[in-house]
DNA sequence: AGATTAATTAGTAAATTAGTTAATGAGTCG
DNA sequence: CGACTCATTAACTAATTTACTAATTAATCT
């Protein structure tokens, strides 16, 4: 069988899927409500295959769902999914919003 | 609205950063101290080179930051940067949190 | 049935990325 | 000064990503 990057296993994790610029956008726009892939390609100047190939990116790890009715396809967001992106930082949050984030940070950097 | 090339962000940002799983490392490894760049690449299998390279792009995207001191240059974290990915997933923690995300997602998904 | 609409799959080209080894720059120390 | 060390830059390759047009699948309408 011929390989090629529709049946190719490649790399697919949430942040990977966040790192294009459209895919977040797409997120965003089902952040409010769930849409159709025609409706939500009709946000975007791509031709319709490439937002159909970012939908399948987006589902493919999670970040979205999609269900049929009729020839429609709805996709909607996966909430859960990104709770992964925050827990990566998390362990971060300290260093922008705590009183002491300036000071924690001198003293990370010379290892008091 | 219409998204495009404009309105959306370029290449080689936060997000883009995050994408490598190299890079995510990194990343966690200086969540506790700051360390220099051989000190870093100690923990990873790839080529110095390669691991200067993520550094690079790291610091190019304000997620991390350098300072020399003698020969060796001392990576560490800007948390602030951090935060824009914060902001980014904050729209979204209803929908893994609340108690109602179940029902949300209902209303969100028929647009009631 | 035939035409239309919604959406995906196929195939291909261009751009970007991540990795390598070799070479270079710049402190440190005998 | 010359050898050594820390780190980056240069040059190159292989793999991946993103995009497009054309073709296909499947549901709906006249």
């Amino acid at each position: 069988m011929q390989l090629n990057a529709y049946t190719m296993k490649l790399r697919r994790d949430v942040f990977q899927a966040l790192a294009d610029p459209t895919r977040r956008a797409i997120l965003l726009l089902l952040a409010s409500q769930s849409m159709t892939a025609g409706a939500i390609a009709a946000n975007f100047d791509s031709a319709r295959p490439t937002v159909s190939k970012h939908l399948q990116i987006l589902t493919e790890c999670d970040l979205l769902a999609q269900e049929q009715s009729g020839r429609e396809i709805h996709y909607f967001i996966n909430g859960k999914k990104m709770k992964e992106v925050a827990e990566f930082i998390e362990p971060f949050r300290s260093m922008w919003e705590g009183r002491f984030s300036k000071l924690e940070a001198l003293m990370k950097k010379y290892k008091i």
